[in-house]
DNA sequence: AATGAATGAGGATTCATTCAT
DNA sequence: TATGAATGAATCCTCATTCAT
């Protein structure tokens, strides 16, 4: 075979590299959007790979099946999300970090509209619940712990249970938000949280 | 018992009523529990006809299509859901009436946790949400116009947003409790909810 | 078990036999609407039992199954369709009964378009063929043979091949015109056929 | 052979067509013959498949549906069937023309069997036929128009119900041959409707 | 005679995944 | 790396027929 490319210097590992990235990167996002839009079960590798513009085969050199897709989809989704907590990490937070945090929580919904769907969805589906359950606590967890933290120096009588309650809410409105945005008051909604709970 | 009609049907309707009902139901609790247990999507109708011990075949008589059998159970579900809502139909909340709104609803998410289950699951599957919003904001919609009625009442500064807000936080703690009941607090959450919202 | 029915007399097995008659006849014609307007294989029991406002287990009491009624409804559509043929059994088709013939097939095709649309796709399906083919030429054979003699006794040149074509024309209208009446001319097409081929 | 592509097709697309086409026309040549001896709605893609020597599913990757496989195989031969029509398609039917159209006609019947069986047959299904009467009239209103024409340049008296009845004796024809060839002297009655219509 | 619940085999269709090239 | 043909198991659903009452 005769090969007549101009580039031939052979491409490096890191070239190589890079061009898987990008192309998982693709395959991902567009896998979002599909299985925001039309739910996980009611989307195929056919779709995603059209939509991709690769072929089917290709879409498993780079995830090896279809629930692989999902649980990287999941996965880089979850580490961003909680990667903006606390974030000079000493253990405390502050009032304005407590704001912060909530305005970044409202923020990243609705500019991650698509993958937030696709995670409330994925949480409800017990089987994905299931594995993903301890992931999440360990990552929840410490979450809840500071913001206890944060209602006891406040003087706030039953911290814990404010904690509680503050995940709960904030469960709720990501929840209402996601699938009835036009319908749902975020901005004001917002502000009365910080408020009333901060 | 004397039969006074000449073509007398071999089996009277209401028996067959009867049989009707009780199979309705008998498919209706497998269904539910599956599509709790393993997601709509990934429930056959093999396996609910088998837990069931009848037939393939049979499941069609009784519902028309899987769609069909989801539809009623959310319909009946959502129906009891909100019987329980203004019982005296006055179109005014009381403050006993909210209290006992409250009480009955976190009851209710205890004794019927696979239909709970089973609602937010579905109304995070796209396709279902879509078939399903209008509906659900026929019942939904009136329940948060009583609540802003009786924020209004009471005084409260935006009683518009404070209903919102009721309405996702009942949603979160549903969400949460439902999902991981053994770590979830909701006796206490109740009583801080009632004090702090109503 | 006590019976009050004031009519007494236990029914004679002849108005037994009338009655099945009756049932017969009504699931018949139901079959056979139901039949030439979606198909054979489209057409379930349960269809035809509702329409005729039985049961489905009554059909069997009457046909044996689905075949046996498909088999029923030819025989007695292809029975009275011939009985008009060479009335009076001389062996002999003058010009008049030729004449009658080909208007009364006419008018029959106008009449119970129904039946002669189903004849028609019944004919078509292979299997139902090879079963009535030989029964249906037992029949057929005599007209043309009749056709034949007539043109023979005109002096045309090629009697039988003037028969077989007559027979192929009359097939080709009643073809044309059952699925497709009101755009096929068949009145004026009578006239033309009765002109130039009798 | 050199290739300067540096993305390189595994298969060139050429290789995909051929293999594509064999296919396509492979289970279309299985499934007239199947339509034809069992009638459509007594073949399954199951025997289709099996009598093809593919898999069920790779049936859909040619034919979207059983009947888009139907509509394929209507399309092609009606196609074909009309092709001969006026060659030249000056608008003009001219006596040589018109014989060469019955000569090819009945050709066609002869060494198309397979495939005027299934026309005839699928004409007959009520539900087939609704499908494509439009689609059918279309091409046949021309050939009508035609043979009317070319009957009004001869100064016959009626050129309309003469191109009508003509259709009718080529579909009255081709149905009584296809259905019973043996018994049928095509031969014959091709010189004699030469001689006496055209 | 009459009912309709119940069965179970069979049908069309979808789709994740594999594999030869 | 890249393709898309090919597979086959699984899915929803239909329906003639049977049967207890």
């Amino acid at each position: 075979m005769t090969n007549l490319s101009i580039n031939m210097a052979p491409k490096t590992s890191t070239q190589y590299e890079e061009i898987r990235e990008k192309r998982k990167r693709q395959i991902m996002n567009v896998a979002i959007e599909l299985f925001a839009s039309n739910g996980f079960s009611n989307t195929s590798i056919s779709q995603i790979a059209a939509k991709a513009k690769i072929s089917k085969g290709l879409m498993y050199n780079y995830y090896s099946s279809k629930d692989d897709l999902l649980k990287a989809i999941f996965d880089k989704g979850f580490g961003e999300m909680f990667e903006m907590f606390d974030p000079n990490k000493d253990g405390v937070l502050t009032r304005d970090e407590f704001i912060a945090f909530i305005e970044v929580s409202f923020d990243l919904m609705e500019q991650q509209r698509d993958f937030y769907k696709l995670y409330f969805a994925l949480m409800m589906q017990p089987p994905v619940w299931k594995k993903l359950k301890i992931e999440m606590y360990e990552i929840i967890g410490p979450v809840i712990k500071l913001m206890m933290d944060y209602y006891q120096s406040k003087g706030v009588e039953n911290p814990e249970m404010e904690a509680v309650l503050m995940g709960a809410l904030l469960d709720g409105v990501g929840f209402n938000f996601v699938f009835n945005p036009e319908m749902f008051p975020l901005e004001n909604l917002k502000k009365l949280i910080i408020e009333r709970f901060v």
